[in-house]
DNA sequence: TCGCACCTGGACCCATGGGTGGAGGTCCAG
DNA sequence: CTGGACCTCCACCCATGGGTCCAGGTGCGA
């Protein structure tokens, strides 16, 4: 078991690739660094584990691709057994699918292999102090994942809908008839009739089909 | 800080927050690291625009509630005016809306206030370096929001809809009137409507606005 | 062969939506 | 205090959408 260790002098490092000549310069170069500690070096996932399993890891640097097991189950072991193990991947691999699996997985870091020796370091010691630390590439797929890209902000909405004219537009978004929308404001159907066509013209939108994407496309929800 | 990094210029920095309290001692804090030099510290948002344009800044470290302008504002305003500048975000609120809004404007890390010393400053070198650093929990929240969203498509729509249902409910979701649909399919307008009553029979569907928000949520783009 | 699912279409009805042109009200800044 | 932005509402018009009923054609499997 691993007791709380709480930064002692130096970091446990154990990095894991299953190419020999990735493997050994890093673990060396990693080395140099007087706060971190190379504990072990790793093929592939089975090694990782049982490297864990036989000392108190802080960060374990992780390849993705793998042979017997791939840097994702290795991750997601870790993080059930040896929730107090932080892992940051370093992969060439920077798709969507391998990001979010990884982070799922309960990667508490994403980095390219184009990253430095500094940027590497400074994820080791971000994820042990509990931090996340992605680059900048790795960030803009997660994010981009989670809202459909903002395209461009001027495509969004027109800034000058008055404020009643966004309520309005909401609720289009909606899927509310002009009869729900005049309950829930409690107006009449003609203005509710008089917002949507002001809002119509002014954010250039055709029809209620039309406003309905745009609302949910504004994150009008 | 054990690490010999030989920075040939300190990283300019900027502090923003709207209470002093928190303000000053935080620069003070920050300045005491031998490679970080705070240029300015900013109240809101015009200020920290303000300081940007006027010299060269690397990273701003901005608080989100602010009077004027706030923090998100700021961070959209910077992204666009000066992509060189990183902001990292260092709040007390670590809600959703908070977050994605702050990341989709453009921050590069997202800190909670109960980071420490250590903590803010790896960000900021990191952001510096084109990383992204998050709080654990920020992380998870993102994570969070990921999963909830790109489920396997189509689960909401029943499986009997043949695919010519299918094909006009994805036009419909383009907000194209029927005339349009029917063109596109080449096929007349009756049919249109014939398969947008048996389509919206089937999918308990109500109206063409209603329609669009399922075609979007099934993803039939 | 028969039935059935599917695609195709027409005719009709009427509710809803979208557009126009007004009108009166409050509130606030110039 | 006057103008303008905003919210409120009415009357009217007509295009579109949504629903119903019906019917011919195709292709496939029981």
């Amino acid at each position: 078991m691993s007791e709380p260790t709480e930064n002692p002098q130096r970091l446990t490092v154990v990095v894991a690739d299953d190419q020999a000549a990735v493997r050994e310069p890093l673990a060396a170069v990693l080395a140099m660094s007087e706060d971190i500690e190379v504990v072990a070096a790793a093929a592939d996932g089975a090694e990782v584990l049982a490297a864990v399993a036989a000392a108190a890891v802080d960060v374990v640097l992780m390849d993705l691709r793998m042979p017997v097991m791939d840097g994702i189950e290795a991750t997601r072991r870790l993080s059930e057994e040896h929730p107090e193990t932080a892992v940051v991947v370093l992969t060439t691999f920077a798709d969507d699918d391998s990001i979010l699996a990884a982070l799922s997985a309960g990667a508490r870091g994403y980095l390219t292999k184009n990253a430095g020796r500094q940027d590497i370091i400074r994820a080791i010691r971000a994820a042990a102090a509990g931090q996340s630390v992605l680059d900048r590439e790795v960030q803009d797929r997660l994010l981009a994942t989670v809202r459909t890209r903002p395209q461009t902000p001027e495509q969004s909405l027109p800034a000058d809908l008055t404020p009643r004219e966004r309520e309005v537009l909401t609720l289009i978004g909606q899927g509310l008839p002009n009869r729900a929308i005049a309950q829930q404001l409690f107006i009449s159907e003609a203005t509710v009739k008089t917002h949507i066509n002001n809002l119509f013209a002014k954010a250039d939108i055709r029809d209620r089909a039309d406003a309905v994407r745009r609302a949910l496309a504004a994150g009008l929800a």
